[in-house]
DNA sequence: GCTGGTCGACTTGTATGCAAGGATTCCGAA
DNA sequence: TTCGGAATCCTTGCATACAAGTCGACCAGC
């Protein structure tokens, strides 16, 4: 493998803008595109990486390639065996649930707060609710979880606590493959936009209770699909 | 610097147990060591980190020490410029409140789940509040700040939610540090017991409500000695 | 004295080579 | 046929060499 510091060819389009200063490491690179492929269920759970053989399909060497494996480590979506081998996690519904609480209480609580805020702005949130319709029409499930963030991002910006929001990432990985592969059910789908508006009115009316209940309600939903895709997918799951 | 797989010199003892089955990697190791002198502040905020020369400090080469780096990016405890340098990011109160927010929602949400189980095994928790009076008298603050993570952890056990626990640590250690700086005053240390003592009595008792307030305090405190202990480690802040 | 430019010492990023250990496979003997 | 053992392949872990970039100091010219 020659120096390729600037691959022109380089697989897979990068969707991430990149940090403008410091041109982007490689390594940073390689994690977004492995990240990217677990949540989305492209690398499935359970699947071996040999970094010897991503290394070439990546077009880098086994070192950045390796800091990036580590990172996914600290997250817990892949685990590596010293001298065996690397996997993507398997999904446990057990820390799913851990993460599904974590997640109700924390939307629940940012959605309190952005309810006693008097100056919330709920247009933006009415704009992805449409921009979701729309992606549902042309099924594209990929951009409609994307929306489907953006929007639950917005509500815990409004509260004031973004931050909250980016600390539940790395965890959130886990209920996103799940959630993801649940997303191909119709029914889900409608569920998840009707659920959303119900949060975006409940939060426009100030409604506390209430919409604490859809949200609830909403984060349990992922969860209940669980033991369906379970038998759907044996293989992803272990316990 | 020769092969030493298994030094028998090893700077620094490791309280971890480390996982069995693969023997403790160096790359771990260098982990622990370094996460556990940045939350003790024995890496201040804004130090600055040589590769080449912590590299040679530890007794290792820098691949497995930028592996370490790398999860500790992950973290948020370190940033690294590429050709610039690495450093202790500095403590941002903004961050540390949204934690403030993270942690005392879900530990006011895994106390009202612990309170609804009827057989809560309350001895635990008093005996590591004995262990933390103990630990007061002779003025040890290390271990009184580790009795307080496990007094914790443990009503997490008992809600039945251990992992929003374990999820919350790598936020947590932002936290952590604030409330490490802030432990050397003695009506802290005497005020955190008290509240401890509270919450115990509370999950005894069952009430919900007031367990809540007094998890508020005490979740609250470490972010009121903020602006006090600003101003006595200006260098250690930013923003 | 001040300013501009160049050189150098330092930083991190990447590639590669080798070592150590586990798993599988294949062969031989019972 | 079955069981045991050894060798080989494949895995990750670590160390080192080199590349590229940034910052600062020093010196020359104005």
């Amino acid at each position: 493998m020659k120096n390729e510091r600037t691959p022109t060819v380089n697989a897979g389009a990068l969707a991430s803008v990149g940090r403008s200063r410091p041109r982007q490491r490689t390594s940073d690179r390689v994690y977004e595109e492995l990240a990217s492929a677990i949540r989305n269920v492209r690398l499935p759970p359970g699947a071996s990486l040999s970094e010897t053989d991503l290394a070439e399909q990546l077009h880098v060497s086994r070192t950045p390639l390796r800091e990036a494996i580590a990172r996914l480590v600290e997250t817990g979506l892949v685990s590596v065996v010293p001298q065996v081998g690397t996997r993507v996690e398997l999904i446990r519904l057990h820390d799913v649930e851990q993460a599904r609480f974590v997640r109700e209480n924390l939307e629940s609580a940012a959605f309190a707060t952005a309810c006693e805020k008097p100056e919330r702005d709920i247009s933006g949130l009415r704009a992805i609710l449409a921009e979701q319709r729309r992606y549902v029409e042309v099924h594209d499930l990929d951009a409609f979880f994307a929306a489907d963030e953006a929007l639950h991002a917005r509500i815990f910006n409004i509260s004031g606590y973004p931050g909250a929001w980016q600390i539940m990432q790395p965890m959130k990985m886990h209920l996103d493959r799940l959630r993801r592969l649940s997303l191909p059910d119709p029914d889900t789908v409608l569920g998840l936009i009707e659920e959303h508006t119900a949060i975006v009115d409940a939060l426009e009316a100030g409604d506390v209770l209430g919409g604490r209940a859809h949200i609830r309600r909403h984060a349990r939903r992922a969860l209940d699909n669980g033991p369906a895709l379970q038998a759907q997918y044996p293989g992803y799951f272990t316990e």
